[in-house]
DNA sequence: TGATTAGTGCGCATTTGTGCGTATTTGCGT
DNA sequence: ACGCAAATACGCACAAATGCGCACTAATCA
């Protein structure tokens, strides 16, 4: 086996199961922990997957806080992502300005979004830029710095173009949601940018899986009642009665 | 059997099969080790495989450990572009905020720039602020709709966010350098940015292989005389005395 | 016919990838 | 706070893969 093929299988076993542990792997391919830790260490370089103590997850689930650790593992379903995605995207009306925030379950998203002509798609993410332009979307980047590890812009200069512009709606990932302290994030110049973001949009939709309930970042990006959560899965109860929480 | 049918033939493979080794290409056409790595690299060098240790694999699987270095080898003038490249880098200095033009020249360009901690770099193409980033450079975007064709970013953010700023030193390519219609492009909203962008940068410089001399494209950004023009290889003998042409 | 050139195989030095042992760090329970 | 077990990083050895120079062959052309 190609060491450029192990290194696919790892991705898609991370992806497919959210998290994996080093000895999983090192069982799963026939060759030793030491090789899986090297190649780990090349796929957090390139950020396809996050390396965390113990093995390795998807990196939307990496950002909770910086080193979280294999013990809690809830597999979490591709499909529930999927349903999660193709819900948000049939939010998008014709002729509307739509926000798109950076994060690896708004890029899922893109890959849903309706090919309407007259809807023009503005994003913070490099990435998410170049994957809707691909697609034909009209799209519009924010202005800034570059963040390298999430390919997001920040600064003065992505807050600057956020002001001259108000979207019908817009979608943002969240690394926590929790009622009382909100929805949150690790990076603080990131949640300034889903700040401002957020404040121009007159819909605004989170789309986050069901893992992320009662999760805290750092920094607080917006109020539990600033938007509407789209989500899957075993949500806990106590969100589930709630009437800006839609469960796909 | 021709070489060209062995070539077709270990493309057909590889897109089957996803990857395969060189043992496998070896043994299934009959020929030796060495003549499939020759084989692979041409194929690598013509973007119709991507060449990996041990074998290769089809395009859509390389994007795991594939560089973003940029591997042009197929052009005529790679030596040139790249001793233009170095003499350019070596112009930036600490300490400064350099401008940075979409295409490919500048592409190359990038692979040479100094790692100097004080130095920010701001760009019009997502695609050069990507490799800028990779490369732990300090980056920045300007905003602005990203069109699909040349990732570059245009329109009235992108002005907005330049009239902002003011550069040190900048460079630009330039589809043609003529004497007396100066330097021009294919496209009306990059010219715009490539002409704002100059009138806010203290050093100038175009960089351009020899072809480039004496071709006139639609839309003119900026006056010969307006830069110095980085150049190598059969310069015409009417700008080879010109002070603002430097061939390397 | 003789010279030239592209393509191929082979040997060798070098680079790269892998496994293993050991020292160090990390996480977790007491 | 502390100690223990697991996980990790690091250095080394070995094997595989690679790149390069050289020789040989066959096709091309003057």
């Amino acid at each position: 086996m190609l060491a450029e093929d192990r290194l696919n299988t790892i991705v898609s076993m991370v992806q497919q199961a959210g998290s994996v542990t080093v000895p999983e792997l090192a069982d799963a391919l026939g060759v030793t922990a030491s090789t899986i830790r090297r190649d780990l260490q090349t796929l957090d370089r390139a950020h396809r997957i996050a390396k965390v103590h113990g093995g390795a997850t998807s990196l939307e689930r990496a950002h909770v806080t910086r080193d979280l650790t294999i013990s809690e593992r809830s597999d979490l379903h591709n499909d529930d992502k999927e349903r999660i995605c193709a819900r948000a995207a049939a939010l998008v009306e014709p002729e509307s300005f739509v926000y798109i925030d950076s994060g690896s379950t708004t890029l899922r998203l893109i890959e849903h979004l309706p090919h309407l002509e007259s809807v023009t798609y503005v994003t913070d993410s490099v990435l998410h830029a170049q994957h809707l332009a691909v697609r034909g979307m009209r799209t519009v980047v924010l202005g800034g710095e570059l963040k390298p590890e999430t390919e997001a812009l920040v600064g003065p200069d992505a807050l600057a173009t956020l002001d001259r512009y108000n979207f019908n709606c817009g979608f943002w990932g969240s690394n926590g949601v929790a009622a009382e302290q909100g929805f949150t994030t690790p990076d603080i110049e990131e949640a300034q940018v889903k700040r401002i973001s957020m404040r121009h949009t007159a819909k605004r939709f989170v789309i986050s899986d069901a893992s992320k309930f009662g999760m805290v970042a750092p920094v607080k990006f917006a109020d539990f009642r600033d938007a509407t959560i789209i989500t899957a899965g075993e949500v806990p109860a106590k969100y589930q009665s709630m009437d800006n929480v839609i469960t796909v």
